[in-house]
DNA sequence: AACTCAGGCAACCGCAGTGAC
DNA sequence: AGTCACTGCGGTTGCCTGAGT
């Protein structure tokens, strides 16, 4: 038979073949042959994207309207971008997902080439590492005894009820119904979400040095997520991270005991961790730390070096100085080096794109501009708006699509409500900007070991709230 | 060499939204 | 207003592959 799209018979029971498939009977599933695939491109060619139902009548081919759909905006459709994520794909993702959540085609609609199927299923992975995680820390004995059974099984179950990183989503329980039918626009909505404002505020405000002092050191230890991670693996890739990064862990810990925001920033970790780390490091100071024993220094720093995911089991949140960063767990996990990368050496994260977003010109820039944006303009599609966006976020000093400064871009978008210095300076860190007295005097205090998830966050919501944000833009 | 495990990916399923009738 | 078909989306599952033991 000749089909109506010009495929000859022997092509259609060919594509057919092995599902001993005919009109009229059951329609066949399981992975495409290339000759279906040709079918579904001929098909495509002669009528069309749409009316998939109409694919199976009019060409014989043995699959349903949906799997055809699927399979061509999937695969078959042209410029479709395979292989792996590059490293600004994957910041954005990231930040994206901060934002709006599983909306994996909004997300998608920003990544030219990339389905929403890809994004997904990237994400996707993440989350089960993650969950291995977090259900090796929650294993009884693993760690120090710290969390009692059931604070354990009903963390586990907040964790596991969402439909994704709940305790990561800067809008756990809040809807952002304007926000996510808006177009995505860096510029407003890469604000810091809330698990970066923990981080942000919890480096900012208190260094750990202070925070152990002040005896807070419940967190301390759960954020050694053991990995089930073979160790060789764990080793070999953060070890290896830091030989090639030139890090001296000595002088990142010096700085860090001056300046724990940058250190923080700059080596991709919350505070709490950082300070784990570079503790580790040094075997000596690792009996600084209040539950580690010294004696199995080794082993800790096995765990530590474990890369992390900054979708941190809500175990480890019972200081709201612990909340892991967003942008630095996604570069520890996903981002090889780059050149931008290695010129700073104390910085191996500050290549990362939602980096230069979110620290602005904290970071100093390798032969000024240059060295950057070459390199993200090498990757960055123009017709790739977010990208290209971000790109202007990269220098506190550019000038947005609309012609504002970044700056003055902030200041647009800062709620009114308030109006308050507060309101603009808690942001502007992330931007380059001086922080408030305030902010800096913010220090957690022990003893709330009980905090909910929303309590957690209250203290640093009076800073950043992405949800006030997105109110505000309304 | 056999086995295990994690990562990556493709595909399916179910639900919801939308427009035509 | 109700029904149906179509489409889009998000969640989930299963398969394949490579690395480690």
């Amino acid at each position: 038979m000749t089909s109506e799209v010009g495929m000859n018979s022997t092509s259609v029971e060919e594509a057919n073949a092995g599902g001993n498939i005919r009109r009229g009977t059951p329609l066949k599933k399981g992975p495409w042959l290339k000759a279906e695939d040709a079918i579904l491109r001929d098909y495509v060619a002669e009528y069309g994207e749409g009316n998939w139902s109409s694919v199976h009548r009019r060409t014989g081919l043995a699959r349903c309207g949906k799997s055809c759909r699927l399979r061509w905006s999937n695969h078959l459709k042209p410029y479709l971008k395979k292989g792996a994520f590059t490293q600004e794909e994957e910041q954005l993702i990231v930040a994206m997902h901060a934002q709006i959540g599983n909306k994996w085609a909004r997300i998608a609609s920003e990544f030219p080439g990339r389905t929403d199927n890809d994004i997904k299923n990237f994400w996707n992975t993440r989350l089960k590492r993650q969950r291995r995680e977090e259900k090796y820390m929650l294993s009884p004995g693993v760690f120090f005894g710290e969390f009692s059974e059931d604070k354990q099984n009903k963390e586990l179950a907040t964790s596991s009820s969402a439909n994704s990183l709940p305790h990561l989503l800067p809008n756990n329980n809040v809807e952002i119904p304007t926000a996510e039918n808006r177009n995505f626009e860096p510029s407003q909505q890469l604000y810091p979400p809330r698990l970066l404002n923990n981080d942000f505020s919890s480096f900012l405000g208190t260094p750990a040095t202070s925070l152990r002092d002040q005896g807070l050191n419940s967190s301390w230890n759960t954020h050694s997520v053991p990995s089930t991670v073979h160790s060789s693996k764990r080793t070999q890739g953060l070890e290896s991270w830091f030989s090639n990064r030139n890090v001296d862990l000595s002088q990142a810990h010096h700085q860090y005991q001056n300046d724990g925001s940058f250190f923080t920033q700059s080596l991709g970790f919350s505070s709490l961790c950082t300070h784990n780390l570079t503790s580790n490091y040094h075997r000596s100071s690792a009996s600084e730390i209040p539950g580690i024993q010294a004696s199995s220094s080794e082993h800790r720093l096995k765990g530590k070096l474990e890369l992390p995911s900054f979708q941190t089991p809500m175990t480890s949140w019972d200081s709201a100085s612990s909340v892991p960063s967003i942008e630095s767990s996604s570069t520890f996990i996903q981002s090889p080096p780059n050149e931008y990368t290695d010129s700073c050496s104390l910085s191996p994260q500050s290549s990362d794109l939602l980096h230069a977003i979110l620290y602005g010109s904290q970071t100093p820039k390798a032969s000024s501009s240059n060295s950057y944006q070459e390199t993200s303009r090498d990757v960055v599609p123009d017709s790739c708006p977010v990208l290209r966006q971000i790109q202007w976020g990269t220098n506190p000093d550019a000038i947005t699509p609309s012609g504002h400064a970044i700056t003055s871009v902030f200041s647009e978008y800062t709620p009114s409500s308030g109006g308050s210095l507060e309101d603009h300076q808690s942001i502007a860190p992330f931007i380059g900007c001086n922080v408030n007295q305030e902010m800096a005097n913010f220090t957690p205090t022990a003893g709330n070991n009980d905090t909910s998830n929303d309590d957690l966050f209250s203290e640093t919501d009076m800073y950043f709230s992405p949800s006030d944000w997105l109110r505000d833009l309304e």
